[in-house]
RNA sequence: GCCGGCGUGGCGGAAUUGGCAGACGCGCCGGACUCAAAAUCCGGUGAUGGCGACAUCGUAUCGGUUCGACCCCGAUCGCCGGUACCA
């Protein structure tokens, strides 16, 4: 071993030597129990950055940890590599968007190799490459046959700067999730995938199957999909031959409706107001309303405005006359877009109806006598008793809800339904660096999906790159042009891609066979891997990737591809990177590169830091003093773990590491060593525990940390040289997984062949841990007063009772009136006195 | 607005779930080594009072439950995240 610590060479030697020896290559008929281990995989922008250091730490932490466990440990990597960016710079600069892609993925590839990361590159997948958008393609065909994938005219989110459309869930508020443009309306026929239709088994299973997920992440999906349980009613329209269907969460408040409001698109408003003198105010407030954009249009603060278009309905339960009204506060596209208003129990409707002197009916009543029903300030919108609702009056309105909507039902108005927020997603987009929508349209035979044997489609070469908004593929003619593969005449390929997102959506389920050229992967294959047991990614994925993966993962189960219909047993949500309290970003401009990093102190500093500074899941805040600090220990485990070989007589001959804890070296048995023989093996424990079942990295290190720390005091009192060495052998084990160049340089330096991740994960010896004294705690009233040492094992009873008996606890009650003692195993006992 | 989460030294964070608050690291202070510095090693470091063993206070604020509360309950304040006329 050197002298000093020198990650610059040690790094680069085993990152070659892992790479000629295949060490991470995972065999799908490998020994062990199998384990499938991911991190969401990037998108190749070409540099990495300190987020993705981070993810794919964790991710070899666990990954190298598994293996000397020795579990089979499926780890892959690979690319997201549809996208805008490419295609940008395909615009710009006139590069061709897959050279400019691989170029990037070429530089991240190597990125990642000198970060020291356990990845099968054997396996890795690029979602542009044919050979891999081939079956992207295939899966959009099964949804269509499964009657799964439709297109349709329909209003949809425009983003004007990238110019395509995007899906509901690529709007954030108001904006495009990628450039923050703010988003418009256009009409447009587009390819959907019926998401919808599993709303209700996508919920259900988070309750039931993502018990490994964390709650937060639930919770959004859940909200997300948003179901809400209510009733469908019909209200007649004077003069007007349909009913008015309108849906309502609070069937109880029937007898309350005093108007009704549709949206002013529903298609209800043109017959009911054309040719009335009504027809010119509903023209100008339509118009008002399309100059206001998405943002305006959504905000809750955008005061109410509504018209009275002079047509009534009838209640049908109390035969009421209510006018009909349409107002900016109803949207087309929820429910049946529209509503009946009931201004004493829904704030919006007691907002509204106060502005247009609307009048205001209590159907509930909260039973509290300060509050003036028949004059109310604000909507009373909690639980109370019917009243004013004819035979439901007295009923508990929770028990109205049931009552009505069964009335409702019987007398035949409506029925009881569910409604989803979730929409069916959008996934045509006028892109070219996506994976074609394998679509033929035919005039004869209508939209029928590419021959599967001939699939892929292959994205075109002869394109331009206008920028303006359609699809480049339409300026190809020899990509549009084709045949019908029904009837064989002539026809037109559909000539948008598909949202990026549908790759992101199977991508996990590729890597279990990701060189097969004829299915899009072995039954087998799939089998043996599949539900990822592990999955760790950013929480900003907790609703669009996550909640795609599960709808893509349940419909592959539906049509016997996929062994589970769940992905992601357990799903660890890594924070973010922070610096000075904000993400880093170039436009802040703190951002810390990580290449940076590597070249003055090595990755396994970068590793060790990013893991120790904060539990996986918080944010991280980046320091550089800290790096520093990390970097500090490891050189002194270097130096510790030199000396103690150099003490303990050098590598050879080489003792296994049984041979070290089992003891053909020279005993120790003092106290000093038995001390240091319980810290090992506490932290062996602890280390184990925090890695393998809380991915508590901090911990973990800081415990190993403290190890070190004892080890010096014990070689600085002169302790047995073949003790030290011990422990440093294991000190090595157990910081394989976080530094693992540093450990194999001195794992091979302490006389082993074989790379440290074929070493076994140390197991700690319940013997070194038994005590015969501890150290407990003495309170008095719940206050620390003083300490004792006791034989270790008492139960609480007779440790209350050895407790009375001590000088240190009669000094304590010295003219006190005890109460009682109360004795805790191996922690404290607490003395209750009087006075 | 609604739904979550969080609030602990100068800083990042521990306390494995009701049992010795502040582990570990950073920073700072002191000592050793050195001609000197760096590096390294050792020690100290929540606040207040005291030479001192020690005492009092202390986990956002106020209150409660308990022998005992950072942890459980109630109220308040602040920050972060999700979502938003979803009927």
């Amino acid at each position: 071993m050197n002298e000093k610590y020198e990650p610059k060479a040690i790094e680069t030697k085993w990152q070659e030597r892992w790479e000629a020896q295949k060490l991470f290559k995972t065999d799908n008929e490998g020994a062990g129990e199998a384990f499938y281990l991911l991190e969401m995989f990037p998108y190749p922008s070409g540099k990495l950055h300190m987020g993705h250091v981070r993810n794919y730490s964790i991710g070899d932490v666990a990954a190298r940890f598994l293996r000397m466990n020795g579990k089979n440990v499926l780890h892959p990597m690979g690319w997201d590599a549809f996208g805008l960016p490419a295609e940008n710079a395909a615009i710009k600069n006139g590069v061709r968007p897959d050279l400019w892609t691989h170029a990037n993925i070429d530089e991240m590839r190597a990125q990642l190799k000198t970060l020291g990361f356990s990845y099968d590159w054997d396996r890795e997948i690029a979602m542009c490459d044919p050979e891999v958008y081939r079956w992207t393609q295939w899966i959009f065909v099964q949804f269509f046959k499964a009657g799964l994938a439709y297109k349709k005219k329909n209003p949809v989110n425009w983003c004007p700067d990238c110019e395509t459309v995007l899906a509901n869930e690529q709007v954030v508020d108001g904006r495009c999730e990628r450039c923050g443009t703010e988003v418009g309306k256009r009409d447009l026929d587009q390819w959907y995938l019926a998401i919808t239709k599993y709303a209700q088994r996508l919920l259900d299973d988070i309750d039931a199957k993502l018990g490994g997920w964390p709650d937060n992440v639930k919770l959004m999906q859940k909200n997300w999909i948003g179901r809400s349980t209510g009733a469908e009613v019909d209200f007649p329209v004077e003069g007007f031959g349909e009913k008015l269907r309108i849906f309502t969460t609070r069937p109880d408040t029937l007898y309350g409706v005093t108007y009704m409001v549709l949206a002013p698109e529903h298609p209800f408003v043109g017959p009911l107001t054309d040719g009335t003198e009504y027809a010119p105010q509903v023209a100008v407030f339509k118009d008002k309303l399309q100059y206001l954009n998405d943002i305006d249009r959504a905000s809750t603060t955008l005061e109410k405005e509504g018209l009275f278009i002079g047509r009534y309905a009838v209640n049908p339960l109390n035969g009421a006359r209510v006018p009909i009204y349409i107002a900016n506060y109803v949207l087309m596209d929820y429910g049946t877009g529209a509503i009946m208003a009931v201004p004493a129990h829904d704030e919006r409707d007691f907002e509204f109806a106060r502005k247009y002197d609307l009048p205001v009916v209590p159907v509930v009543d909260p039973g509290n006598p300060e509050l003036d029903l028949n004059n109310l300030t604000a909507a009373f919108v909690a639980e109370g008793t019917m009243v004013n609702s004819g035979p439901f009056d007295g009923l508990n309105n929770k028990d109205a809800i049931r009552e009505i909507t069964a009335y409702v039902e019987k007398q035949g108005f409506g029925q009881a339904t569910v409604n989803f927020r979730l929409r069916d997603w959008l996934i045509s987009r006028q892109r070219y660096w996506g994976t074609p929508i394998p679509m033929i349209h035919c005039e004869t035979c209508g939209w029928v999906p590419e021959k599967e044997e001939n699939l892929p489609v292959l994205l075109p070469e002869d394109v331009q790159f206008t920028g303006k908004g359609q699809s480049p593929l339409t300026t190809s003619k020899s990509f549009r042009e084709t045949v019908c593969p029904v009837c064989g005449g002539p026809a037109e390929r559909e000539v948008d891609t598909m949202d990026t997102f549908l790759d992101s959506s199977w991508y996990f389920l590729r890597y279990t066979d990701a060189r097969n050229d004829e299915r899009i992967f072995s039954d087998a294959a799939v089998r043996k891997w599949m539900p990822v047991d592990q999955y760790i990614g950013g929480v900003e994925h907790a609703i669009l990737h996550l909640l795609y993966a599960r709808f893509f993962t349940k419909f592959l189960y539906d049509i016997g591809y996929a062994p589970t219909d769940e992905p992601f047993t357990n799903l660890l949500t890594q924070g973010m990177v922070i610096k000075d309290g904000k993400k880093m970003s170039k436009s802040i401009g703190n951002v810390v590169s990580p290449e940076e990093i590597i070249a003055k102190y090595g990755a396994d500093t970068a590793r060790l830091f990013i893991l120790f500074a904060s539990p996986p899941e918080k944010e991280l805040d980046w320091s550089d003093a800290g790096v520093e600090g990390s970097h500090r220990f490891l050189a002194r485990v270097w130096r510790l773990c030199k000396a103690a070989l150099d003490d303990a007589g050098g590598a050879s001959p080489a003792p296994t590491p049984a041979d070290c804890r089992g003891g053909i070296l020279p005993p120790a048995d003092d106290d000093a060593a038995r001390a240091l023989r319980f810290a090992l093996h506490a932290t062996i424990k602890k280390v184990t525990g925090d890695i393998g079942e809380r991915y508590q990295f901090n911990t973990a290190i800081s415990a190993i940390m403290e190890l070190v720390n004892a080890a010096y005091k014990y070689k600085e009192a002169d302790g047995n040289a073949a003790l030290l060495r011990e422990v440093c052998e294991t000190l090595i084990l157990l910081l394989a997984p976080f530094t693992p160049h540093l450990c194999e340089e001195m794992w091979e330096a302490y006389g082993h062949e074989e790379s440290v991740l074929l070493a076994a994960w140390p197991a700690y010896d319940p013997a070194a841990l038994e005590v015969d004294t501890q150290e407990i705690a003495l309170q008095v009233n719940g206050k620390v007063r003083g300490k004792a040492v006791v034989p270790a094992g008492l139960d609480a009873q007779a440790l209350a009772a050895h407790a009375q008996e001590l000088p240190e606890v009669r000094a304590l009650l010295e003219g006190k009136d005890v109460v009682k003692i109360v004795g805790v195993p191996g922690r404290l006992v607490n003395i209750v006195v009087k006075g």
